[in-house]
DNA sequence: AATAAAATTTAGATTTGTCTAAAAATTTTT
DNA sequence: AAAAATTTTTAGACAAATCTAAATTTTATT
């Protein structure tokens, strides 16, 4: 009835999750270097893990043509997905950790095996639909909330928006953003563009802020 | 000042954990053969592991003479206890998991790295002293509370006892201990040893059961 | 103490996942 | 279209963790 749910190592999930990323960004197939740098590590590892790929049916996989997902193994990377970011809102909601803390815990606990445990913590978290850093969270039939979120480097002078979610997940990042007292749903109103360096001037409560174009093109907003 | 933890892999944590728990069991070193039916593997596969632990200096290892912790060794093997019994009451008290359901899971999230994590995982749960079969959680420090307790098979005709542990913790068991309304906590009274099989009729509540040998001698009990 | 039995180790392979260096294919530039 | 640059694959090696089969050591038996 349902095909043999596939038995992947952690090396091979890593693999899928990160061609999945790569298909979702690109809009297209994969290429085998850009596997290597998303992967950190040599272009000649990654033929070689795509040929065990392609062994299991999780991928498509023809040489010098980079690679796709089969329905399979789109299937392993969203329930990786699913996983990771439930763990996220479970260390960030219950055990109290900071939204720059989470990630490598997360990157460990997306491979612990057992579906019912994957239920039972989305019912533990009332399911949510977004993870701590606004992402969204498939459910279990690998369907996941649309989120209707531009850029702040995008939004127009006079705008207003509130935050939803960043394009840089990176810890330095995320601190900057407590810093600047910048949160998921804080309100933001655009007030100026800078044409000298793009840089905005904006407004966050009753405080104004300078962001430079670099942040603002790592901020998602949701408009007004 | 500290000795540089050590960095381990899964297999060999598993294997620092089997040889703990022979040596606990047994009170002396743990031989080859021992390891190899508590990993099921074969004796050849447990000496190249023991060269390799050995190596590390987490054991201290004679040919043909057997294996013990040291004190680095040992300090890993506890920690992993305590962060399996930790997940365990995870589990069992926040995502409603039974007893007998459990043991996979832990065996996974145990290996999971990150001092913060068990540290605030404990904090969440409230620092339980016990996992959900009545075994003792050993602290940060790698301490854990004595238990004084006896196999139900070595209670007095008349005595009384509250469950506080299981010897066998197979599915099977805890499932039967389920259905005859046996817990941790549950009172029982010893009403008497038949002589031909040595199985037991106690009281529980207002119910009298039969158990089996087998069962007293992997039931304990504090003596009330 | 010699022999038999059991336990343990060694030798040689295998699989997974990785690497470097060299070869081949593709794409871009001229 | 040929040459140059880039990308990708192959070849050969290595470490971790495992295996089987054979050799060795220890322990038990006579």
């Amino acid at each position: 009835m349902y095909p043999p749910s596939p038995v992947t190592t952690t090396a091979e999930e890593n693999y899928l999750k990160a061609i999945f990323k790569i298909e979702e960004k690109e809009g297209k197939a994969a290429s085998t270097n850009a596997v290597a740098a998303a992967m950190q590590t040599t272009p000649a590892s990654v033929t070689d893990m795509l040929k065990r790929l392609a062994e299991k049916e999780l991928i498509a996989y023809e040489k010098y043509r980079g690679v796709q997902l089969t329905e399979q193994g789109s299937q392993v990377a969203v329930s990786l997905i699913r996983k990771h970011r439930l763990w996220e809102v479970f260390l960030v909601n219950k055990l109290g950790f900071a939204w720059d803390e989470v990630h490598d815990i997360a990157e460990q606990l997306e491979h612990v095996q057992g579906d019912l445990l994957v239920t039972r913590l989305d019912d533990f978290l009332d399911h949510p639909q977004f993870d701590p850093h606004g992402d969204p969270i498939p459910n279990a039939e690998g369907r996941w909330a649309f989120r209707s979120q531009i850029l702040l480097a995008n939004l127009l002078p006079g705008a207003r928006g509130a935050v939803s979610g960043v394009e840089d997940h990176s810890a330095p990042f995320l601190q900057y953003l407590d810093q600047m007292g910048l949160r998921l749903g804080t309100e933001i109103e655009l007030l100026e563009r800078m044409a000298y360096d793009q840089s905005v001037r904006v407004r966050v409560g009753v405080r104004e802020l300078i962001l430079s174009e670099k942040v603002g093109r790592h901020l998602y907003v949701k408009s007004l």
